[in-house]
DNA sequence: ATAAAACATGAATACTGATTCATATTTCAA
DNA sequence: TTGAAATATGAATCAGTATTCATGTTTTAT
């Protein structure tokens, strides 16, 4: 049966909401084989079945909540980033922001991890979102003189790299990090690099 | 029941790796929950019960994969920078040399991805290993002033970001990524950041 | 050569959980 | 107010597959 695409009622709008919340928490807790519909209705507190008016599948939902989280991270570094004084400095308080961000809403970002081997094209789509814009604006910086000439996408595809991985080990595995100690150390390295 | 943790035959020891390189076939490209053990036999020639008299459940010949893959992984980039005449040049190489491997073995490598959501414990054990050996050559080198003074864990860690997503975006969604340019300017990055 | 230990087999077991559907209840436009 | 459209319900369906086990076969030590 097709997922009912948009609730004509408030309160179809609300149960939506209601359950796509609760199968982040249970998906972004559980992970998606072992978070059930059953978990995610319950913890809804709706009936098995309303999960079907919303949405058509486990993995529908699924998408959902990686398109969502994939705004709310442009959203989210884009503001951060606005007032910074320039593109160095933008990459500094990018970094922190995400860090942030991760420590925020862990299993948002779980999911999105979880995301390439559940709907690759999902996955794919958010980072390949998140690199456009951020080449743009690395070339941007570039032509101005911000930044050293170099290949703008490799470069956002690395710094990327560095911030999804320093996520990983410094807010998800360890609690008591110091994140501006790893951000100021990150950050040398990015602007400077590790040469004497 | 427990499992058979050595072969005492020859025939053993041959099923027994028989199973282990059919595993990694299968699970490697259709993922963990998707392969299922009969595949795994079927595809190993085997009957589906003896694939339980060498391991214990699914998990288990995945927890294996994923060791494998840590030794194979070290050895390969130990082997690859031993004979850089520097740390600067030893980073180039590794790079690249993980570039080759992902190239080659793109299962085992979506093995250790997926263990994050099957086996944390192996997950975090197999990047912890490296990162440790890393973060010392890197000490090291700072000590002997080949490279500017940092953190040497933060900085390994950062690494080992640039290194895994260079790797998912330039080998395994790119078939015709100009792998010798990534590295070049990956590297020039590492080694002199992007400052003006 | 022979018996004990290892190993091999695949049908049967056991269980989980996604999805459907017939049946109520609620909402809302006219 | 009213009935057609939306929404809600949860028991029943349906499918898949991890794991076990009783029964053979092969290997090895003596």
């Amino acid at each position: 049966m097709a997922t009912n695409p948009y609730p004509r009622t408030k309160r179809g709008a609300e149960r939506r909401e209601q359950i796509l919340r609760a199968a982040e928490v249970m998906i972004g807790t559980q992970g998606f084989s072992a978070a059930s519909i059953a978990d995610i209705t319950r913890h809804a507190k709706t009936a098995l079945g309303t999960f079907y008016i919303y949405f058509s599948s486990k993995e529908d939902v699924f998408r959902e909540l990686v398109l969502e989280m994939g705004q709310l991270t442009r959203a989210m570094v884009t503001e951060a980033v606005a007032d910074a004084p320039n593109r160095l400095e933008a990459e500094r308080a990018g970094l922190k922001a995400f860090l942030r961000f991760v420590a925020e809403r862990p299993s948002l970002y779980r999911i999105v991890e979880e995301a390439r081997f559940i709907d690759v094209e999902a996955y794919k789509a958010y980072f390949t979102n998140f690199a456009k814009a951020y080449a743009a604006q690395l070339r941007e910086a570039e032509a101005s003189g911000e930044l050293r000439p170099g290949d703008a996408e490799v470069r956002a595809w690395a710094l990327m790299g560095i911030a999804k991985t320093l996520g990983e080990r410094y807010v998800l595995w360890d609690e008591t990090a110091d994140i501006d100690h790893v951000v100021d150390e990150a950050y040398s390295m990015i602007r400077d690099g590790i040469a004497p």
